[in-house]
DNA sequence: CATAAATATTTTAAACTTGAAATATCTACC
DNA sequence: GGTAGATATTTCAAGTTTAAAATATTTATG
């Protein structure tokens, strides 16, 4: 049986995932102050080099964190007043810098980590195994095939 | 069978919501700036007044849209001083004010709102009907049940 | 009635965010 | 080699956003 599927409930998917979305962002952004007195937009930037022990390039964050090259510029320049990242020239390009985690970066980020991760399991708890399964994959598929329209 | 799932498993698919989200928001926002020379939180102001004839307090927006108190403030002055919505005293309370579109705000989020949801469910157009309707379900419930725990 | 607590909003400072312009450097082509 | 275009980042102005404090008003309680 094939199930029709008009514009406005496409409407509603986008208002339904839109009010998730920033009901987990809000109390995640909120426990992180608390807790650790860390904003979200540093938590993530943070995150995002942890991954890449080589560093990455401004750009490659602004890409990753789908922000602005001009944002990411403020929040590095922050971190890195605060020493917890650090710029590095390229080899043979002065154009670009790589930022890296330094020591203090990545042992305060491993010391928020874990328990940003059990904060997150227990904000989506309510989701059965079998839908974040499920909406693990769509989504998953929508980010992959996001480039071949807008 | 049992799936089983693990707290990393609802990192990453917070993740993928995220990044889902802010892909589309941060589409919307372009096209609604380079189509209508509006921001996205003004649309989402307006969007939200157009639902309610009879206006909504402050305090509603700010819990509608899931942003602070006096996030709202600044919009709606910038909105008020444009002349699309108006602050009304509400009988017998005088701290309260109850915001309303007025003619003018009306007609502009009326233009504007039959391509956004055009531009919604193209954005959308990758999930396949069955999807559309599970997520929306699940994101759904998800949303209810938001209050009991966090 | 007085006044403490609750409610509704605004104000403020700091941080975040965008989009556009500016700067600096690199690459490709003549 | 010189120069036009591409690339990487920063700067800037305006707007958004939060959290906390301040203001104003209403409600509840003794």
């Amino acid at each position: 049986m094939v199930t029709d599927c008009t514009s406005k409930d496409r409407l509603r998917l986008w208002l339904r995932l839109l009010r998730s979305s920033r009901a987990i962002e809000n109390e995640l952004r909120e426990r992180l102050r608390r807790e650790f007195d860390v904003t979200l937009p540093r938590f993530d930037v943070l995150a995002a080099l942890h991954r890449e022990p080589n560093g990455m390039l401004m750009s490659e964050l602004s890409r990753y964190l789908m922000v602005s090259n001009g944002n990411v510029t403020g929040i590095i320049d922050r971190l890195e007043a605060d020493g917890q990242v650090v710029r590095a020239r390229r080899d043979g390009d002065r154009r670009a810098s790589i930022v890296r985690l330094t020591e203090k970066g990545r042992t305060e980020f491993e010391a928020m980590a874990g328990e940003h991760e059990t904060w997150v399991a227990e904000l989506l708890g309510t989701l059965v195994p079998d839908d974040v399964e499920k909406l693990s994959t769509v989504l998953h598929d929508f980010n992959l095939n996001w480039g071949t329209k807008a």
